[in-house]
DNA sequence: ATGACTTGTGCAAACGTTTGAACAAAAGGT
DNA sequence: ACCTTTTGTTCAAACGTTTGCACAAGTCAT
């Protein structure tokens, strides 16, 4: 049915693998034939079977990304978006197609990962972030195929990884909220199994410590990344006989179920409570008040991963294996004190 | 390298054949060649090579989405991300692989797409969602390539598709403002060239005239699906002579964008002006005051298409080309006139 | 003119499967 | 006991590429 190389061969009188070595450039074809072919090759509309031709080479052009249960969550994160946004475009530019798979429960996600590294379905995959020791890892590194974490890994730190500095994200943040003159400043976390939630909160701890504030167990309470977790947070701190007057929230969803309940009971954001949070995902911007929030570059970590796991397939020389990509504080009316 | 099923037939003592048949449960195999077979399987850890099962059978037990230009826009909206997540969710309960692609320019998508297509990489498409005369359509068509379109299609009224009944669900969203008592309803549009587009002003302009009201030019104005057409929207409203009362926006996006600016510029909602959007995605909830929007089932939608796409591609029966998603209206705040 | 490279092309094997055809052995019918 | 059918297995071709090797013809130095 489809135009083969044979196809070509025949109708411009010469052999399939001259037909193939006009395909990739190889060097000691005549220009006279190569043209010929060329010809040839436009007119019959040739495509090459990439089925075929990854049997033989061993290669995709393909890369697989690997998301972490469970997805409902994730997918109403715009974080998750945008990294894909920045991966599917980066692997777009440079001719690779994109593999998505995910599982609902622990099984079908391995079978699912399985059936692409096993498979030989992808070059390499994109781990999209990480849990404590995360059976990913061990399973990529065991089959020795490529990969590249965003986001870190403890027990691997040798692995290609694309992740921020979210001890100094959280840092910063919290030095930001110490500067407005908060000395009461409470923390929502994430789950516990994601790293992540552990880095921000050691930043967050930092910060305070430098500045010589006590830090409250009571004042730090853990979340998820949907906003009930922030809006049950809020309940929580507003409740409080000694209440925190400014809040680090580590996900701008999370902030903004802050924020709603908030509202909703009657509080100004940020007189009553000041709040600021990681991400920098159009909701931050978008609410009322608009909410200050670290901007991680979320587009440029998924564009990066891509970049760097393509890179990595293709036998290039890797600069380093670990990136990180620079954060920075966006300031908005949420953690500005009025005078 | 990996292990193949030529390694496992020596193993275990019989030909590649035979393994073959085993693994795809051939009646011919005697039970205790396939328990040996079985056996050796699971003690080699055989994964089969999808490559080399493609290229002799001509599936890939893969399908490809295809994400519309300008991916940047669309990436912004929770909507897909949605729609994605049913896709992959069915995808993967049905042991399928989802391919993504996308391209920044018109050529960059064709040849993203002719990859996909031409190449044999993937079973069946699915296109999100679709533009007036989109080239893509009858580039599917040409090549009598399986796929469905997330949407519909005027030119081709009779492929797979899977749409809301969007002018219905914009005349229950109109009349729902008239039944609020609103006489003086504006509407904020899409892009002319997508079919969501005509079709929900199409309900407006219905609803409005089944109740006897005159439509009004100046009221209605043309967008995209960013907040900031939202935000414009309200301003060009807000500074006419004559104001409407009552705004349906073509999406929860942009319905946000209104908000966003009619509460800076110290307006209330619903009480100055009230709103009503479509796709109730977790912004129209979260927002103050939450907006009321129509609930297309998004999730549904994708699943549904990958549900419809997957069957097509293995050949089974279809009850219908073409599958209407109901859709609901969900009543918040933003449409609730005080008493 | 000879031998030694160089250039351009073709042959054939290989990649890891599937599958129709062939065939040996067992079972069944008379 | 013989022919026919059924059952279980193997053989070999095919899918559409790539690529090492061989080889013919041309180029060049001697």
């Amino acid at each position: 049915m489809a135009i083969t190389i044979v196809d070509v061969a025949k109708k411009a009188g010469v052999s399939p693998s001259t037909v193939s070595r006009v395909l990739s450039n190889h060097p000691r074809i005549s220009p006279a034939t190569a043209a010929k072919v060329r010809e040839v090759l436009k007119e019959l509309g040739y495509h090459p079977n990439i089925m075929a031709k990854s049997l033989v080479s061993k290669t995709t052009n393909t890369i697989g990304l690997i998301l972490p249960r469970p997805a409902e969550e994730l997918f109403q994160n715009l974080f998750f978006s945008e990294v894909i946004r920045g991966i599917v475009t980066q692997a777009a530019r440079t001719g690779y197609d994109l593999m998505m798979t995910t599982g609902t429960t622990e099984r079908e996600e391995l079978e699912a990962v399985t059936r692409l590294v096993k498979g030989r379905r992808v070059d390499g995959v994109i781990l999209l972030y990480s849990r404590q020791s995360d059976p990913l890892i061990s399973f990529m590194l065991e089959h020795g195929f490529p990969f590249v974490l965003i986001g870190r890994s403890d027990e691997f730190p040798d692995i290609l990884s694309v992740d921020n500095d979210n001890v100094q994200a959280a840092y910063d943040a919290t030095r930001h909220l110490i500067a407005q003159g908060h000395k009461r400043i409470g923390f929502v976390s994430g789950p516990p199994n994601l790293i992540v939630s552990g880095d921000r909160m050691k930043g967050y701890l930092q910060a305070l410590k430098d500045a010589g504030i006590d830090a409250r167990p009571e004042w730090i309470v853990e979340g998820d990344f949907l906003q009930e977790s922030g809006y049950r947070a809020m309940s929580f701190f507003m409740c409080l006989p000694e209440r925190p007057t400014a809040l680090v929230a580590i996900d701008d969803v999370v902030a903004f179920g802050v924020l709603r309940g908030l509202t909703e009971l009657g509080y100004k954001v940020p007189n009553d409570l000041s709040l600021v949070s990681f991400n920098n995902i159009s909701l931050s911007e978008l609410s009322t008040p608009p909410i200050s929030s670290i901007d991680i570059g979320i587009y440029q970590i998924g564009y990066t991963a891509s970049q760097t796991l393509i890179r990595a397939v293709k036998g290039e020389a890797m600069p380093q294996k670990r990136v990180i990509i620079p954060h920075r504080l966006i300031v908005r009316e949420s953690s500005l004190t009025q005078a």
